[in-house]
DNA sequence: AATGAATGAGCTTTCATTCAT
DNA sequence: AATGAATGAAAGCTCATTCAT
């Protein structure tokens, strides 16, 4: 009867987008259940502190597509440099798709309450993760560990900075020019 | 003759400080009258369109106080570097006061405001502002005019990257490494 | 399992009174809600427009009771004009009940709607519907297709004037008149 | 500098006009305030009641103006028909300049709410004028005293219903029937 | 595991009016 | 006679959540 996805993936996956584009408190419990075509009691089913929780999910679910997209682009990759650019073009690519608005999908769906400490050490947590992928994978590709630490930390203060220039000015530009930023023209 | 009347500046003050905390929908109207002192109706009165006027308002009342801790951090710098360093400090501290949570003060006002493209403009403009003020400053103290427009460019987006970090981490740390990663160490 | 919910009947009943004797704005939703005795999150569920969605099922509930009255007065008609003056002396007598005060139903509770649009369809479709029952009921009794429509006709324009003028009157007698008014002495 | 009337009769035409159209409920006195373009304090210069006086006021200069049609539709005709005939033309094509959409200017704007004693009672008077200038206007081209009185009972009853039934059905017709309705065909 | 009606606190906004000048 | 800023009660509505089934 149905191909769809199971209800709760359909609703991680509508909130993750959701989240992304308009922020936590932009976006309500009704319009991610209409977004996933979900029952309107089954969000408390799978998700039982409702709407927190499920932004925590999305979050997560989030955080792993955008390590997908680490990996690959650094598949090919000749060089620590090519791994990032490839990477930073891949996102420009995304953000164009999503209507030149959608930011970083971890702050823009857990980052809007400071009163929130769970929202923010699961953001840590996160931005842990990407940082100690980012690192493996230009030591791999033959970067000094030191130099691969310093490159991703720049890497990802610089490309927050660039989805929130690239938000305000309507065009993936800012996160194309995140690469020439971090290593020079 | 042209001072405001004290409850709209009131009004702008206190709604500038706390979206700038806890975002655009984060905080209610309410939370902004009695922060500030004012009652119910005066929010209409000077603010036909409501919150999102008022956020507006917030916002460019904001820009210019960022603009003000601009031209101090300049004042009694050598350099262009000196001076953005300066500025960066400063800014390092003021997240500190504010109980190592407030972000940039245009971005978290006005990015989960009701319409996308009110937003954009206003924010562009903004932005344009403080980029042509960083540039002439730079260009002040000494730089090159090509120079100090890569300085401005590079000085704003690492900015919105480090006060989204600083947020993250809860230590100004971030917004400090500004001026090293702008500048190299 | 055709009875709808309890609190969706009550909602529409006591919306339907309260807008026949107080008009569309003169009426507000918690008043409703009190005399239904429903919480005020239950309107929007049954009625996702809020207040004008409940006025229109208001209207077409009193619709329904108007019609319940129109045929209760054919019943045990010898004639037409019979069943009119049943019809008036009836509505008089509601009237009367009415503290001297409720005039029609629909147009006392969709004149003031915010769409002139759509208080004008609806309000056309339920008169036309008590012009067909009224011209129905005339023919049943004997009258001439033709003559029954002019009757209906007159009916229902008069009637709409004798409920206004009974309103500014405080008393049903121009309610009674009706009959007279329009078959003549 | 200004050709404008004084502000109050400004005042009370554009009240007229609105609650005409809009009902006293469904007109706000801002509204009222921007279409006369007085300024925002002069409504309780003038009435010191506010709203309500200025409702009544409006009512008293429609009645008037009312009062004038019925003269002048009265002034060239042969018989009481005539006259009444003249009168509903002319409310008809005043019906069509506004709209299709304003209805009795007495009722619309006095007759909201039961809980008001002073409209309703003023409704009365003015209905009692209308009602024996009509009269002496029926006298004065020959009908009888007591034949006049019923002509113009049936006259505003009928007109109040035709004024209802020509919003709902958004064309003059209904008005311009009146005539035929009292007078038979 | 799933459903949709029910819930009331809280939201932003509009309202007619009052005040100081 | 005239002004516009100030006022807070009340308006209609949205919200995330809970409940009975």
């Amino acid at each position: 009867m149905s191909n769809l996805p199971p209800t709760r993936d359909r609703l991680v996956a509508a909130a993750a987008l959701l989240f992304q584009r308009k922020g936590y408190h932009g976006v309500g419990v009704a319009e991610i259940l209409e977004a996933s075509e979900a029952p309107k009691g089954s969000l408390y089913h799978h998700f039982p502190n409702g709407k927190s929780d499920l932004a925590l999910a999305a979050a997560h679910f989030a955080a792993q597509e955008t390590l997908r997209i680490l990996d690959a682009s650094f598949e090919d990759a000749n060089t620590a440099r090519d791994g990032i650019t490839t990477f930073c073009y891949k996102l420009a690519k995304l953000f164009t798709l999503h209507d030149n608005w959608s930011g970083c999908p971890i702050s823009s769906t857990l980052f809007e309450s400071p009163s929130n400490q769970e929202f923010r050490l699961n953001t840590r947590e996160i931005f842990q993760e990407w940082h100690e992928a980012t690192k493996a994978h230009a030591i791999a590709k033959g970067a000094e560990p030191e130099n691969a630490d310093a490159m991703a930390n720049a890497l990802w203060m610089t490309l927050q900075g660039a989805w929130t220039m690239s938000r305000v000015r309507g065009t993936s530009d800012p996160i194309k020019q995140v690469p020439m930023l971090i290593f020079g023209s």
